[in-house]
DNA sequence: CTAGGGTTAG
């Protein structure tokens, strides 16, 4: 952690205003003879060669020292060099050293020095550091003088310790400081804080806190100003939170536009430090206590919700600030945000709606937003909307940055059209913002990747004068297998490969075309170690296939990695731990958790949890309990995610999670809640009910959701809806899942209208619904028509539906339309069920692959093969 | 280098 520089304390204090001149070490050699040195004699000649041989004495030393006064950086050089060349500097040469320093404010010199000082040790100084203190204490006549002067060489000594994690020292030498009266800045201070903080000593911070706003010991508003800056800066933002409150009480910032800054900083500073919850709290209390949020505190929220990749966090809490709806304090930085969230989250249509709102409002937009938007645009497959908002952009009055052209220029090589990718680096040649060497890789490849030549802008950019280096080669060579032109790209992987990095854009050539078992039979051939983004690409695509065959290679990566000694990242263990989960192969995971302890590398919470979840998933129960002991013996200590994993098959655990102080959120609630309800304790469920209120966990629509549902099931329909009324009431608007429960429990109640009204879209479980309810009254006309409706509206029909509707089809007599859909359904390769929502499905469709190809193969009379069908799919 | 948790459908 450094501690310096804190240029605004440096700034307060009046430091760093005089800045002598860096000359280091020109040194001149008559500062050896006894005599005294004159400036104009300093640069004459030599160095400290002779100090060894010359034998100075003390006063000889001192003497030479008075003449650097005004230097000093010469005063220290020379006393480095007295000891670089075996002299024993005295504790008066020190003394006269450091005041030298200090009377320049040079006080991380200062520090350095002592640093030195501490790690050679009292023995081979000669002296200690409180006879240090004493004799710069003694060396100074006038007492305020002298009171200065020690205090701003102790807490440099103080910082000197901090520095090198010598706490007690540090702590123990400021309680003296304290004793003595003497005056230590904010900046100490937040250096003795770090010390108690690093020490993990909580206790002691707020005993420091406290003590700091004590009556007795009341500093300036300034200070406590500069100690809240320091700390923020310095990532203790929560130490100045903590301070916030008894500064507040005591009415110390008595100026509110001071309570604003000081909040500002403590929640911009909780945002860089990740801590957004508590950011997000700090705000509530800045606005209970009347103070007016600026936009800088809201960016900073909504910029930590996006970096921490929550953007749905970062959206709800800009659609639930009353004055960002307000419209009047959006900024650009604030919008920039926003879409970035909608485009990170994959919505580009949604980032789009709010780029239009934005501009409707009249907020100012600059081109970063504007960047955004044309992306999103481009990602939409509208490359002619996105040239013309790039046009409009210019006519708003901002004139595109190289970046803007290079966004622009991809997404028309993205979709085909080189031409006009060409015509923009024309074009930006004339505006005299000339494409620099990113513009070029992304054109270049783009041509490769739509067949057209990239060697003709390979040579654009040498005559340019833009050399191209091997990622533009890479980029080139992944477009070219990309566009199926292997032989080109292995003809130029040949021509460039000399320096080996150019496998790099083989490999990820052959994992965008899909073809993973190509992309690894050659990553595996190569002797020598490459670029990690090479295996991570390749591992994440072999870890995003669904057959084992595929996560075994990408074991295979991980194993490859380890044997030529690079290290993969952290997550690479996790992930694919949890790609062998997601196909329930326990077994395997299980193994390569071995293979990983045997490199004594510990697997994290998040493993973990991902296998005790799959375990709870496929029944393992007792296997899921030894991962649980097993990581509690590893220290990993289980979050509440853990235990609501936990919680689903074993509610009782709710006791040891007690006892280990995790504290529990609304989604373990409501999966506690819910098991309650299935296990027929309504009791004890809806004891959880109050118990979570009383904790002041508010619960949500998910909540809600599982009540209304339970309710249904266990026949009360009165308690149902009025729940739902109470949510409603609530504002806690329903959502799909809500309508879902809704329609199942009252299947001739479509509300399509209210549904639509608020914005939500049925998915495919609530079209599932309709499917199977439609079919059970026989209306199987009905059922094919939403079928139809469905896929129109761009739901994708998955296999749950499809087995709905064709059960339906089957149960009714409609044979042909069965048959017709199961072929459709085959066609789509539909996706087999996910979950435990579909277990008993996966169960019984084991053998259906095999009944599907004989079907085919008999080509009987439909009637035969779908009574086969229609046995394994009947079972309820 | 975006890995883990809650509610719904047959």
């Amino acid at each position: 952690m450094r501690l310096f520089p804190l240029p605004l304390l440096s700034h307060v204090r009046g430091l760093v205003l005089r800045t002598p001149s860096p000359r280091m070490y020109a040194v001149p050699s008559l500062a050896f003879t006894n005599s005294t040195v004159s400036h104009s004699d300093q640069s004459k000649e030599g160095n400290f060669d002779d100090v060894k041989s010359l034998e100075l004495n003390e006063v000889g030393v001192l003497r030479v020292l008075t003449t650097m006064r005004d230097d000093p950086y010469l005063a220290l050089s020379f006393l480095k060099r007295i000891e670089g060349n075996g002299g024993l500097p005295s504790v008066s040469a020190y003394a006269a050293v450091i005041r030298i320093v200090c009377s320049w404010s040079l006080d991380e010199k200062l520090s350095c020095l002592f640093v030195g000082m501490i790690r050679k040790g009292e023995e081979k100084c000669g002296f200690s550091v409180v006879d240090l203190l004493n004799v710069i204490g003694d060396a100074e006549e006038d007492e305020k003088l002298c009171f200065l002067l020690l205090s701003r060489v102790s807490s440099a000594l103080v910082k000197a310790y901090v520095e090198i994690e010598m706490f007690d020292e540090a702590i123990e030498l400021f309680r003296g400081i304290e004793e003595l009266g003497w005056d230590a800045d904010a900046y100490t201070y937040v250096v003795v804080v770090n010390a108690l903080f690093r020490k993990g000593d909580s206790e002691g911070v707020e005993k420091f806190l406290r003590k700091l706003v004590s009556l007795e010991t009341r500093k300036h508003c300034v200070f406590y100003m500069d100690l809240i800056e320091g700390l923020c800066g310095n990532e203790m933002s929560r130490v100045g939170y903590i301070l916030l409150k008894p500064l507040r009480e005591a009415n110390i910032l008595v100026d509110e536009s001071d309570l604003a800054v000081a909040y500002g900083r403590v929640i911009r500073g909780l945002c860089n430090e990740m801590k957004l919850e508590e950011a997000e709290r700090a705000l509530l209390e800045m606005e209970e206590c009347g103070i007016d949020p600026d936009v800088c505190v809201y960016s900073a929220i909504i910029e930590g919700h996006r970096k921490n990749m929550c953007f749905s966090k970062a959206l709800r809490f800009f659609n639930n600030r009353k004055d960002l709806q307000g419209k009047r304090i959006i900024n650009p930085v604030i919008a920039s945000s926003i879409l970035q969230c909608c485009c990170q989250m994959g919505e580009f249509s949604e980032a789009l709606d709010r780029f239009v709102d934005f501009r409707n409002m009249n907020i100012p937009l600059d081109r970063f937003c504007y960047n955004v938007a044309f992306d999103a645009l481009i990602k939409l497959g509208k490359v002619d909307k996105a040239i013309e908002l790039f046009r409009e952009m210019t006519c708003e009055g901002i004139s595109p940055d190289v970046v803007n052209y290079t966004t622009l220029i991809g997404g028309c090589c993205l979709h085909g059209r080189c031409v006009e990718a060409l015509d923009l680096i024309i074009e930006m040649d004339k505006e005299g913002k000339p494409p620099d060497i990113v513009t070029f890789n992304v054109l270049a490849g783009g041509f490769a990747r739509n067949a057209a030549d990239a060697s003709d802008i390979l040579k654009l950019m040498e005559d340019r004068g833009v050399k191209p280096s091997s990622v533009t080669h890479n980029m080139v060579i992944q477009g070219l297998i990309v566009a199926g032109k292997i032989k080109e790209a292995e003809a130029l992987y040949q021509e460039h490969n000399k320096s080996g990095g150019n496998v790099a854009g083989i490999v990820k050539g052959y994992c965008e075309a899909g073809r993973l078992d190509k992309a690894f039979e050659r990553f595996i051939k190569e002797e020598f170690p490459l670029p990690k983004s090479v295996y991570f690409t390749l591992f994440t695509s072999l870890c995003a296939a669904k057959d084992k065959n595929h996560i075994d290679k990408a074991q295979k990566v991980v194993e490859r990695m380890w044997e030529l000694g690079v290290e993969p990242g952290k997550s690479m263990y996790g992930k694919l731990i949890g790609a062998w989960c997601r196909v329930s192969d326990v077994g395997k995971a299980e193994k390569f958790l071995k293979a990983m302890k045997r490199r004594e590398i510990t697997p994290d919470l998040f493993t973990y949890t991902i296998l005790i979840k799959t375990c709870c998933r496929l029944n393992k129960l007792e296997q899921a309990d030894d991962f649980f002991r097993d990581m509690k013996k590893r220290g990993i200590k289980p979050d509440v995610v853990t235990y609501t994993v936990l919680a689903k098959n074993n509610p009782k655990i709710d006791k040891d999670m007690k006892a280990c102080d995790v504290k529990p959120d609304v989604f373990y609630y409501t999966t506690m809640i819910n098991t309650y309800y299935r296990l027929n304790n309504e009791n004890k469920a809806c004891a959880l009910v109050q118990e979570m209120k009383k904790g002041g966990i508010v619960p949500d629509v998910v909540t809600y959701t599982a009540l209304i549902d339970n309710y249904y099931r266990l026949n009360n329909k009165k308690r149902a809806s009025d729940i739902f009324q109470e949510m409603k009431r609530r504002r806690i608007l329903p959502d799909v899942v809500t309508y879902t429960v809704l329609l199942n429990h009252n299947p001739e109640l479509d509300k399509k209208k209210e549904m639509k009204a608020l914005g939500i879209k049925r998915d495919v479980h609530y079209y599932t619904v309709l499917i199977h309810h439609k079919c059970k009254i026989g209306e199987v006309e009905e059922a094919k028509r939403i079928f139809q409706e469905m896929k129109e509206s761009g739901v994708k029909p998955d296999f749950v539906s499809c087995t709905a509707l064709i059960a339906g089809c089957l149960r009714n007599g409609y044979v042909f339309d069965a048959d017709k859909f199961l072929q459709e359904m085959r066609e789509n390769g539909i996706e087999p069920p996910t979950e435990t929502a579909s277990k008993s499905v996966v169960l019984h469709t084991k053998s259906k692959p095999k009944r599907f190809v004989s079907r085919q193969r008999s080509k009987k009379p439909i009637l035969r093969s779908s009574g086969e069908v229609q046995s394994s799919l009947l079972i309820s």
